[in-house]
DNA sequence: GCCATTTAATGAATGTAATTTATTTGGCTG
DNA sequence: CAGCCAAATAAATTACATTCATTAAATGGC
């Protein structure tokens, strides 16, 4: 029961911006290393320089600082997003640029796609969580174009844009589900092509082909 | 450190086909009613009327448990839907039948449906399970009705069928998930009929309107 | 019907990981 | 430079899954 004074412990001292910063990288690697479940407290202290138990002082629990992560990811994303867009012409060009850069952030962040997908969705609260919002965010883009390309004549006026949205977002996580789960790879361009060619033709043999030449320009 | 003699512990035997059926039952209930981590083996085996460590006696691990359940859910559903397929005329109508069928799946079992969605699916090792072989089995009329669909010159010839069924079980998904966290419900047949219109119509203002019995409004 | 063997079932022990708490430490302020 | 406060720590707590040694029922040979 005696206890060893001889044995000082090394407390590092850090600015909290500095600490939170730390702990935020060190949390990132680690779950897109090792998902949620599989990540655990220590080895992200650890990464970060610190204890465990330090960790609570800077975030609630493990989930609320994989949102943290998640969040920053989101924010990234919408920014880089917001900043092509505008250059592109057409709803169906648009949209293909949605389709392509949803294939292509999951090409570069599977650990981070796969947690956003099994994580936090299926979540009851996810709701009420940011990442929703951030979500919303980042998928409304395609019901804009939608609704756009509807305005502008180029699509069909009675669909519901919410369901292409779903459509597209759906289609892309089930194509790539395999890749999330380390089986191989995809090619972003190719795919993106081909969604966004069924979207817009459909399934459906064109009854009368010969009709039409001119596919965009409407007449008269 | 008296061991106390008196108290003779109860044992209920029973024989294995039994057991294993009862904890079963009990592991059903639970994980509909749970999930996967939120769903506890003592509370299983209380409701199988056993404890805890004797589960083990029947299933090697609590994921192994969660597979045979899922399983047998599986093998209701194929078998159940194969026996209405064969009735249906037209592949456009057997898409809608399939489309149909898995709305109604999630809706009976949004709990064993989020399951699969973000337990398995997700799982590096997923394709080893037989949860994988089932699924496919299960998805894979789809595939089947597309490839004959183009045959018979319903379809045109240059989609990818596996895209298509990505398309309509991602679809599904995502249309799904607001009711897989329970808010709210959705429609069945509007979904399945506004998914296969899509789907086969395509999103594009058809070029020739004149030329096809009119589908919304005509112009002139 | 009776003992020996087999196997079901139990209850306690083990291990792991998140979270909480009581203590200690370092830097800053008056 | 003493004392305070927030930052860090280490140890305690909790909640489960999983393992294991022990007990009890069933069964088969006599």
């Amino acid at each position: 029961m005696a206890r060893p004074r001889t044995k000082k412990r090394i407390v590092n001292r850090l600015p909290r911006e500095r600490r939170e910063a730390d702990i935020l990288e060190a949390a990132l690697h680690v779950f897109r290393l090792r998902g949620y479940e599989n990540a655990s407290i220590s080895e992200i202290a650890e990464r970060a320089g610190l204890v465990e138990g330090s960790i609570y002082r800077y975030f609630q629990n493990k989930r609320d600082l994989v949102i943290k992560v998640i969040e920053q990811w989101y924010l990234g994303m919408i920014s880089e997003d917001e900043a092509w867009l505008p250059g592109i012409e057409g709803a169906r060009n648009k949209l293909r640029h949605a389709i392509w850069h949803h294939l292509n952030a999951i090409r570069q962040e599977p650990g981070l796609s796969r947690l956003v997908f099994s994580e936090f969705r299926p979540d009851p609260e996810y709701r009420q969580t940011t990442i929703f919002a951030l979500n919303r965010r980042y998928t409304s883009r395609v019901t804009d174009i939608v609704r756009e390309g509807m305005q502008a004549g180029e699509f069909r006026a009675d669909v519901s844009p919410s369901l292409v949205r779903n459509l597209i977002y759906g289609c892309i996580e089930h194509h790539t589900w395999a890749f999330l789960r380390g089986e191989g790879d995809f090619d972003v361009e190719r795919t993106a092509d081909a969604i966004t060619n069924l979207l817009c033709q459909g399934l459906d043999q064109r009854p009368n082909p010969v009709a039409s030449p001119a596919p965009r320009k409407k007449r008269l």
